[in-house]
DNA sequence: GAGGCTAATGTCAGCGTCTGACAATTGACA
DNA sequence: TGTCAATTGTCAGACGCTGACATTAGCCTC
């Protein structure tokens, strides 16, 4: 294992064990079997078991790879979110906290392939985006998930800023506004018609643009 | 049923039948005991079997009374939503809507013993609400609950103002924002050392006073 | 106030998620 | 090749939750 970690971070891995790259296939296979099968038939009406026969695994060995039924339904939403989260760390320094939010997911919504298609194909991903949202259960762990972000996210922004998170209120409230406003826009995206990944960026941006107004003390129509 | 309810909607009810009452205090210490048993020893630790056998029912009963496990843990929170609800319908129709939404959750967070004393001490109430924000399972629920009250925020928000909540993104937006702000006060209050309610209302108007310096294009320290 | 009606409860069997324990298999590495 | 350790399979069982059916108990009429 030493041995293995040592090289492998050295360059890219230039070849990492017949044991790990098993590993590895076994997982993305469990992911793909298990994003298909909650796509065509629905979340509930997917068994834990079902997922371990279609990659021709016991069942103890789905929950080696993942902590719970939940957590296979989010593996590409991890990825996604970590191409957002390494977009605003290389955001230019001088850069607003909210213009830095801003630019990182309009981002990540931008090329969303280059963080999951390794894993899935992004039309696969998206499809799950809207079974996710219309899964009590499955929303319930999505905004969990969001929330756990955002705390990250604020320390991020804090950092920037040169601020102690925990002493100055701003940047959790500003993130925490901002997921606020990237909630409604994926819940509009999908409820909507219109599947691509375009539509949602240009929801989201719409919707960021509109918070001023919102917060204006009086609305005009 | 159809004489006895019309009945009781004439007047307060002068007495609903035994059966009723019955049902209402099986209900009750159910409620009482699930909390009491979740915040000594923990939400996951404690088994729907213990809290049936607290009130002496079968496992099935509870079952007949709550959806699941989580929908007791959450039985006090939903009486506070309706209390804080029924405080924004009530706010008067000039005020802006921030100013409604901030007036309602003071107000609510101000006299909940109102909303939940004839269920549970108001103390435990607020012990329980450390237990959701501090459980996994429990917190995204409860986050998931969240966003079904702004849904329902949104569309009373829309009303006052005479929009159409599904043409004009502001009413989701601000409540979105607002929610957002509303989670960060709660999460440090639960964090805190203060267990009273005055802390958490006061907590909770500090940081809506907040929102403003929050959206500044620059922060000065 | 006896008896029929129906709502509430108990009992039982069973499915699905998830875990611990132990045995069997299979890469890794000397 | 043989030893070691990691991975997997098997099995038993706890817990959440549900359908089906039997039992109990409030309600209402005569």
């Amino acid at each position: 294992m030493t041995t293995d970690e040592a090289v492998a971070d050295a360059t890219t891995p230039p070849r990492a064990g017949l044991r790990e790259r098993k590993k590895q296939r076994t997982r993305s296979a469990l992911v793909r079997a298990a994003l298909e099968l909650f796509t065509r038939q629905g979340y509930e009406r997917t068994t834990v078991d079902e997922i371990a026969e279609a990659v021709e695994v016991s069942q103890r060995t789905f929950f080696r790879y993942f902590a719970n039924k939940e957590e296979v339904a989010f593996a590409t939403q991890e990825s996604a979110e970590c191409h957002f989260f390494t977009a605003l760390c290389g955001r230019p320094a001088g850069e607003a906290p909210l213009a830095a939010l801003r630019g990182a997911v309009l981002d990540a919504w931008g090329n969303i392939g280059e963080a999951i298609e390794q894993l899935v194909p992004p039309e696969l991903h998206m499809r799950m985006y809207r079974v996710i949202e219309s899964t009590p259960s499955l929303l319930a762990v999505h905004l969990r998930r969001t929330a756990e972000m955002e705390e990250r996210l604020a320390r991020e922004i804090a950092r920037r800023e040169g601020l102690d998170v925990d002493a100055d209120p701003r940047p959790r409230l500003l993130v925490a506004m901002f997921g606020g406003v990237i909630r409604v826009a994926g819940k509009l995206w999908t409820e909507g018609e219109e599947d691509s990944v375009v539509t949602l960026r240009d929801l989201t941006a719409f919707h960021l643009d509109y918070v001023g107004p919102t917060l204006a003390e009086k609305w005009d129509k």
